[in-house]
DNA sequence: GTGCCCTACTGTACCGATATAGAGAAGCGC
DNA sequence: GCGCTTCTCTATATCGGTACAGTAGGGCAC
């Protein structure tokens, strides 16, 4: 059985040395056209592909792909509205460049780190605990990182988006309105789940946090204690379940505060099961703006996060921080903030008298 | 500087052989638990991570990453619900094994090749031009490959869904119940778009044009010529739009049969714009049931497809390409197609007489 | 005390490329 | 004819690991 085909084989049968070989694939300005094209044809004669991406990785140092970290379930990863379109944006703004995404899940437990063992020119790392063991080796191999979604680091470059300043602004116009009995709906796996004291809220992720602190900012001012209630987010019946906890109860809030679009989506439902009207007697905020949100009846009242901005700025200041490295300069950490605005649409209205 | 820390670095400073430094990170049960702790220690000081993936790569022959190659633009694959839940199910099925998915471009032009460069274990093709330069390079490496939603090729795993068996069932449905002006909706990038001839549909992809077949194998047994549309498919609007060529008419079609769930979704909106009740004046037949469908107003009639399992059939048939692969064995080429079934809804009642 | 196995570790030979410096020939100005 | 640059191509030294075949020493059976 032959040996398998490498550049020695070829730079063998052509007569030249195994380094001539290599640039006629990688760098064809390197030697004369008569001859690479002789290479050529003898590499496509002895069925040479290539050079081994694996060796070239070594050789050169750069493997051509970059991660993206998830720890969340992966299952919300890509049932999530904003999640896939954050992927497409990234993928999309990385075609070019010609580097790969590579998911990479962060399981907490046991000894599969694929962060660990794959090789990669750098990541991103999103909606993850920022202690988790991947994140931790990717840190320690001074890959170049990005954070996006995640509490702001000073020496790593972050991508956030003003979530809580968002947050403010949805507070904001339900005070505007008039509301006084305000329920928030939150999302988060861990628990305690159910009607819970703002306090309690066991916190998953920053961007969760952000809301919380921004809702909490603008109802504290005026003096007002919100009903909180917290849910398993995976599941599109979860919320609906949730939202009831809001719902059935005589002093039940005029309106409500949801961590995303698609809790919003949940109460909207709970709401027709009810015999609610929205936004007559109850007014229902929501987050992100999905590309659902304009298209639910009523349309939603949301914070717009431009998710494809967000994928944008994170795939533009990786491949900046790869380049940075690649180079040998030091890379100055940047730290981005996207907008969030509030957009009024129709499932707020002033309380019922 | 000092130069960076590898095994040997370790090696010298514990003052054993670089191999057993090796053993200590790769295979514990190699050496004794004392000298590994010792060795770990002294890793650590010295600000170790552990063996250098690529480097790694390089030696055993393997990369710990699969592939998946997209085509279609990298904006739909992220958007299409059923492709997003395929890659959740690919992902959550190749997590335990420590595998990591890595998204692999296929633009045709250029020289940017992801699949070329970037090192991987095996690949799954998806809804891909199986001409592209992307996956002849996968061949000829001879990397194992599944084909998913593929043409399916003697040599290669497939995994395929009874596409065209659903679309007969989905045409049969219709004529049960007493339909005979037929409209059908396809989806494609490529021209021409419009009322079209069915002979003239250039097809873009297997599932289409399995779909297309299935419903002509009906519709042409029982005599009836379909009138035919086509749009290319991103945009949520433009099946909307591309309907109205359907609906626009006065002898329109008293029932459309769609390419996607999506698509229905387009007519079903391009409906309530000109006032045509849906199921009353007109049915309409949706294709693979994704989330959506159950949830649009009326629910619509579909055909089901278990994407579920067709991204863990997908996923094991990979890893056990791969493990054969590792083995030496030579790979027996498997060919699974998944059921595809008619869920009958709201969509769809007997035409208006 | 001899033979044998087992454990723990070592030495050498790759894995398949690229970087870098430099050698030899050709072209060019003066 | 001399020196200098440009164009091609070569030689050597990595890149950072793992596989595999040993070797040395200790324990055990008989």
């Amino acid at each position: 059985m032959g040996r398998r085909v490498t550049l020695q084989t070829i730079a063998d049968r052509v007569g030249v040395s195994r380094m001539t070989v290599s640039n006629a694939f990688s760098k064809p300005d390197q030697l004369s056209t008569g001859l690479r094209r002789e290479i050529l044809a003898a590499a496509h004669d002895l069925g040479y592909v290539g050079p081994d991406p694996a060796a070239r990785a070594l050789a050169r140092g750069t493997t051509g792909a970059v991660g993206i970290v998830l720890t969340s379930s992966l299952r919300f990863a890509f049932t999530d509205l904003v999640a896939t379109s954050f992927f497409g944006a990234i993928a999309e703004r990385l075609a070019p460049t010609g580097l790969a995404l590579t998911l990479l899940t962060s399981a907490d437990s046991g000894d599969i780190i694929p962060a660990r063992d794959v090789a990669i020119d750098g990541a991103l790392i999103y909606s993850c605990d920022p202690t988790s063991a991947a994140v931790d080796y990717l840190t320690r191999r001074r890959l170049p990182l990005v954070y996006v979604d995640q509490e702001p680091l000073e020496t790593v470059t972050t991508i956030n988006v003003a979530d809580r300043h968002g947050a403010r602004a949805a507070a904001r116009h339900l005070l505007d309105l008039g509301h006084r009995r305000i329920g928030l709906l939150m999302s988060g796996m861990h628990p305690p789940h159910g009607l819970i004291d703002p306090a309690d809220v066991t916190i998953d992720g920053y961007a969760a946090k952000q809301r919380l602190l921004g809702w909490c900012d603008v109802l504290g001012e005026a003096g007002i204690t919100p009903l909180v209630a917290r849910q398993p987010g995976a599941n599109p019946e979860e919320p609906r379940a949730a939202a009831r906890l809001l719902l059935d109860r005589p002093d039940r809030p005029t309106a409500v505060l949801c961590f995303s679009d698609a809790t919003a989506h949940g109460v909207l439902r709970a709401a027709v099961d009810l015999g609610i009207d929205v936004p007559r007697d109850l007014s229902v905020v929501g987050f992100d703006d999905n590309p659902l949100a304009a298209q639910l009846r009523p349309a939603l009242t949301t914070v717009h996060q431009d998710v494809e901005a967000k994928g944008k700025a994170a795939a533009t200041a990786l491949t900046r921080a790869i380049a940075d490295a690649r180079a040998g300069v030091a890379h100055v950490p940047q730290h981005h903030v996207l907008p969030a605005e509030l957009v009024v649409r129709d499932s707020t209205a002033p309380p019922p008298r």
